[in-house]
DNA sequence: GCCAACGTTGGC
DNA sequence: GCCAACGTTGGC
């Protein structure tokens, strides 16, 4: 089993949202590194962050658990969408999702601040300046310590 | 709103 | 295959 970290703009899409709506397809992912995870190596039952970004604070909002491994993105075949890619073959769908369930979210955001300034928390590709990456492994060690020590 | 960091595109 | 130009992300 593994570990995630999903990144999404707060006023975007929100963990209110997934719990509002149980369940979501984590659709509109447009670059290559993060569609690889998603189809190579998230399985269902595997567990996120759900971070937020662009957000007052930015942080990890909750938990998301995966609940279906990769198949097409429908939005990369619709027009009217943001995310529509006119180059992508129906036979040979280029963009992948899987899909998500709430999970919880915390009392309190644990904060980027915080997961910069804890040294439990040393290596997290969060951490790093400029890692645009919205799809990211994260270690056992580092989910449960956000999640039983930092989190409420 | 600014801008640094990054990914992608396209000319050569 | 290089790299400049461009667009986007995301922290501040």
């Amino acid at each position: 089993m593994r570990y995630w970290l999903l990144k999404s703009e707060g006023d975007c899409y929100s963990i209110d949202d997934l719990k509002k709506d149980t369940k979501t397809s984590w659709s509109g992912i447009r670059n290559y590194q993060a569609r690889n995870f998603m189809r190579d190596d998230m399985k269902k039952g595997d567990l996120a962050l759900f971070y937020h970004s662009n957000s007052k604070p930015n942080g990890v909002y909750g938990i998301a658990k995966i609940v279906a491994e990769a198949h097409s993105d429908e939005t990369q075949f619709d027009k009217k969408d943001d995310h529509y890619d006119a180059t992508s073959d129906k036979n040979n769908p280029r963009w992948m999702c899987v899909d998500v369930a709430f999970v919880k979210k915390f009392k309190e955001p644990v904060s980027l601040e915080e997961i910069k300034h804890d040294p439990h928390l040393e290596g997290m590709m969060v951490r790093q300046t400029g890692s645009r990456l919205s799809v990211q492994p994260v270690s056992e060690k580092h989910f449960n310590y956000i999640v039983k020590e930092l989190a409420q």
